[in-house]
DNA sequence: CTGTATTTTCAGGTTAACCTGATCTTACAG
DNA sequence: CTGTAAGATCAGGTTAACCTGAAAATACAG
């Protein structure tokens, strides 16, 4: 089996790539490495192919930025995650937590067509099971309008919108606790730099430590009764 | 993003080679060099490794065979593929032709967990739509009672059950034909020496190669009126 | 039982995606 | 405005899965 042009790897860093940006900043070649796992000069060979094949921007010593076909190809393959998570989630009745590992392979597996089949069939999901919204089919993929969980006040409530960056662990933890998203909660009290917070999910009481909180995002804020 | 085991490979070997068995009889690497578009060195090398790996038996100059283990990996990546094929079809909507091609991507990317709750899913199907048995998730597969297109004679008519081996050249071409699996045909006359098979097709003459013929089993079958 | 075609092996080569270790370049903070 | 950490590059190495060309081993048919 030849193995035709090898996108996975490729589709993974843009993907990174496009997870990673905030804004119009470059990414750094670090951060890439460091979130695929791979090592910085790996990162930066990768980088140089990407470029050759026109799909990054790499000003060095800064970063890269994603081209127009870059940020394309990027968000078909997110796209493709997304809308794969809501079936296996949705129709298939799998785990909340462990759709987006299996969706990490089905992603660089699936046709554009399959694609947009599979977001008919679905109904047009706006997020994943996890809250990040849904790329169109033209890339554009809308700002999430929620704000995250460290800015909820002590006797504050709202409803777990979106967990992200979205990790096997973060997520299984999550769901554990009855974390998900769509889950209201109550902040009763956080524990200063970035210490525990503790939760009112339901009637039980839930402590959650200060780097899972800030991957959390929330909206419907209200002050609890 | 390091490549982990890397199975691609491997699964379309082990996949090839239980399709190419016949009963007990050892599959010759060239034939599985020819259905992979590979070398036979190149297939050699790779068998010692399959072998190595206790997938299979090698009897130099004879050919190979699945041990059980290798059997059980192949059973599950058809497993998935076939399952797919049903969820695209039946479900999606998309191509019948066409949905073969896919799930041949899909299938490498689909944890035993989700093709075992897509089952269950599609209601336990028992044949891919192109008439192919889905394996259980024990490895076993159902030896499908049809008979070859080639032994029906002038004047019966009969269902086209099945379409194998599946390439997407013939399901294709089928397609256009309207010879898809679940059609019933009348052979109006067949010429000899694999000739050309004169089909009636619901109001339609159609003319089928031999070599097509070949890849097509039927049941069902009775006198036509 | 020999000859030819099939199989296998050997030698040597390629590509993509990784790696480590060492060196060079740049940004920016004090 | 200089020093150091972060970033980039160079050199050299690995692995899996391919390739071609050529030589050796075997099967089986006439």
């Amino acid at each position: 089996m030849k193995h035709e042009p090898f996108n996975e790897s490729i589709e993974m860093y843009l993907k990174t790539a496009c997870e990673l940006a905030v804004g119009d900043a470059p990414v750094a070649i670090s951060a890439l490495a460091g979130r695929l796992g791979v090592s910085a000069v790996s990162a930066t060979e990768m980088v140089h192919r990407l470029q050759e094949s026109g799909l990054v921007d790499h000003q060095p010593y800064k970063g890269i930025t994603l081209t127009e076909d870059g940020r394309h190809q990027a968000a078909a393959v997110i796209r493709s995650h997304r809308l794969w998570e809501c079936f296996l989630v949705d129709h298939l009745k799998l785990p909340w937590d462990e759709a987006h590992e299996w969706s990490c392979r089905l992603e660089h597996a699936t046709d554009p067509q399959v694609t947009d089949a599979l977001e008919v069939y679905l109904g047009y999901p706006l997020t994943c099971p996890h809250g990040s919204p849904i790329p169109t089919p033209d890339g554009t993929i809308v700002e999430p309008a929620d704000q995250p969980l460290t800015t909820l006040l002590p006797g504050q409530s709202a409803v777990i919108a979106r967990i992200y960056p979205e990790t096997a662990e973060l997520l299984s933890y999550l769901s554990d606790l009855g974390l998900t998203t769509g889950t209201r909660i109550i902040l009763k009290e956080r524990a200063p730099f970035h210490g525990p917070l503790v939760l009112l999910v339901g009637e039980d009481i839930r402590y959650l430590g200060g780097e899972g909180a800030a991957q959390i995002f929330i909206n419907q804020v209200e002050d609890a009764s």
